[in-house]
RNA sequence: GGUGCGUUAGUUCAGUUGGUUAGAAUACAUGCCUGUCACGCAUGGGGUCACGGGUUCGAGUCCCGUACGCACCGCCA
């Protein structure tokens, strides 16, 4: 028997008693003629005393322990006689009568302690050395707990968990597929999936009418922060259901998980707000509502005094920051030079402060006399002590955008975003289509299996641009945490669909025909929604990046550091798939 | 594809206007220390200043390029 305890769970009542503890070693503590050990498991941490009055043998043994020894002790619950109040089994000890070195250690390249000394980069080359460390671990417990939670809350509401294959077929669709070569069938490649939507669909078609998945989906683009190749999505479809049925379902789901892992009762229905809405007083499709500063527009107000900039833009609106007209003029800089950096792309800042007599102190008020600036003051409800800023550009679209940054920013600054609080909506009424510029043709938005919303379906003749989605994303804190629509069942809708994306007729049945040709076997009407498991994660763990609840993550390039991968494959490999294996010159 | 920041001891970092033998903390090793728990004290070892090129009497420091890392834009239905 290795142990009979884990090193996290004696306490006082236990002392006394013989135990076998087995664990890594975290530090040794010498005082000369005692030596201290901290033994610990993933349970926990027990400390372990050694004497040279008792035994000197032993205690000599005791101190040429090295971190991350792996050990066996035998010995007996101890009361201490001065107790640790930080730790579940600080009162109490083991006297060692017996050490077994089960395994030996290197220095490990950086300590794993929950203030560890590593950076990012060492840490994910040795990542399993990192996952010793509470902080990862304690991560991987709430993402299992989550995952529990979900199949218990899903379970219990009759959804069946089926698994879909991962080598399925590309699909031009979306984003860039990760590809397989199939040596059984040369030249030839599988996809593996970006998500399982189509086969969740079939099995809409096959009458599962309640199905869920907690599955792998790849997507070879690049990274971010919240951004992985592989990532885990809790993939759920209904039948017979409206917008209405999946949004309650999975609204529930959501309410369930905050009550189990974080503790908090939501009450309330989530907030609904349509993108539109969500575009002109937040400029972003994922807004977050833990504070206000919702953008108002000048445009009216505004134009027409003279000042060029404003009188030739096509939008202009601001934000009202309460209390920032402390904001020193280094500090208006910097959020200048914050709005002008290239990757928000402003070209300036204006700003005004309410003063304590009420006046507006304005950066351009030689073109505006008091009255206006006091209209504009209004318009905002700003008060005494409050900074307004304004931006303005020649694209709706782009200067909200960059509004909506600069709102974030503000955020971080006066310390609205709280990571225990949490501010949950829908949005919903997304448009069908988005224009490209780059393909030069309409794309779905959400993806071309979306079902428009009933009353915008006669605007797929006339007006395609305009036609609204049944589709909806959940978004906390300014995070998309999931997403999902109604769906097309109708094979005649969907042929169209594909028209107006600018697939031919055979073009749309060689890709899609395998889905097209289902739905005329009686595709029932169905919709689902899929969750971001990683994010959830994140967001309940408080985590910056949703790489910290991930066991084995890539890094910013795509690569696991760890194991070396992705990496190349020998000739006899390439030969077995009929592959002819040419990298391009870089320029 | 693009922008910004970074790369110095095992690790995390500092390093002035370009100027002697590149420092600190921590980790590690050794010794002392019988109630520590971020123990303490002393001593010691430990450096291709990412790589390549350039400017200069002289480069960790300035310039150019490359690689790698992080964040972001594009991209991510």
């Amino acid at each position: 028997m290795f142990r009979s305890h884990t090193c996290g769970e004696l306490r006082l009542a236990d002392a006394g008693k013989n135990v076998t503890l087995s664990g890594w070693v975290q530090r040794t503590r010498k005082m000369g003629g005692m030596t201290f050990v901290d033994l610990r498991d993933r349970y926990g941490i027990t400390q372990l005393v050694f004497n040279t009055d008792v035994n000197a043998d032993l205690c000599e043994k005791a101190n040429h322990l090295g971190r991350e020894f792996v050990i066996q002790v035998k010995g007996t619950v101890n009361e201490r006689s001065s107790k640790n109040n930080n730790i579940p089994t600080g009162d109490i000890e083991i006297i060692v009568s017996e050490l077994n070195i089960l395994n030996s250690a290197q220095t490990p390249p950086f300590t794993i302690e929950d203030n560890t000394d590593g950076g990012d980069d060492l840490r994910m080359k040795y990542r399993y050395l990192d996952l010793r460390r509470t902080a990862v671990r304690k991560n991987l417990e709430l993402r299992h707990r989550m995952t529990m939670e979900v199949r218990r809350y899903l379970d219990s509401k009759g959804f069946l968990e089926v698994e879909t294959p991962m080598l399925i077929g590309s699909t031009p669709e979306g984003a860039r597929d990760f590809v397989v070569p199939s040596r059984m069938n040369p030249g030839q490649f599988y996809a593996l999936p970006q998500s399982p939507q189509t086969l969740k669909q079939l099995l809409m078609v096959s009458g599962f009418d309640r199905y869920f998945q907690i599955v792998k989906c790849f997507r070879d683009e690049d990274l971010r922060a919240d951004r992985q190749p592989e990532f885990t999505q809790i993939d759920c479809e209904m039948s017979f259901v409206e917008q209405e049925d999946i949004i309650n379902t999975f609204e529930g789901m959501a309410k369930h998980l905050f009550k189990e892992l974080r503790g908090v009762e939501l009450t309330e229905p989530f907030i609904r707000m349509p993108w539109a809405d969500a575009m002109k007083y937040y400029g972003s499709d994922k807004p977050d509502l833990r504070f206000g500063m919702k953008f108002v527009e000048l445009m009216d107000l505004l134009k027409g005094y003279g000042f060029s900039v404003f009188d030739n833009a096509a939008y202009i609106g601001g934000i009202c920051a309460e209390g920032a007209a402390t904001y020193t003029r280094k500090q208006l800089d910097q959020l200048t030079d914050f709005v002008k950096r290239p990757q928000i792309g402003a070209k300036g800042l204006v700003y005004a402060r309410v003063e304590a007599d009420g006046n507006v102190k304005s950066s351009v008020d030689k073109f505006y006399s008091q009255e206006v600036l006091q209209k504009m003051k209004e318009a905002f409800g700003a008060k005494t002590g409050d900074l307004i800023l304004i931006l303005s550009g020649d694209d709706v679209m782009k200067t909200r955008k960059q509004l909506c940054e600069l709102r974030l920013e503000m955020g971080n600054q006066l310390g609205l975003r709280d990571k225990n609080k949490f501010a949950c909506l829908w949005v919903v009424d997304f448009p069908m289509f988005e224009w490209s510029e780059e393909e030069g043709r309409l794309m779905a938005m959400h993806h071309p299996f979306t079902h428009p919303k009933d009353e915008d379906i006669a605007l797929l003749d006339t007006d395609p641009a305009a036609v609204r989605a049944d589709a909806y994303d959940m978004v906390i804190n300014g995070v998309e945490v999931g997403g999902g629509s109604i769906r097309i069942h109708d094979s005649q809708l969907q042929a169209k669909m594909f028209e107006i994306l600018g697939f031919t007729p055979e073009k749309a049945q060689e890709q899609f025909g395998f889905l097209m040709n289902a739905f005329k076997f009686g595709a029932p009407p169905h919709g689902g929604l899929a969750y971001g498991l990683d994010r959830w994660v994140s967001l309940f763990a408080g985590l910056d990046s949703i790489r910290d609840c991930i066991a084995f993550p890539k890094n910013n390039s795509g690569r696991d550091v760890m194991l070396d991968a992705p990496g190349f494959i020998d000739q006899k490999q390439l030969d077995e798939l009929n592959l002819i294996v040419d990298i391009k010159e870089k320029n």
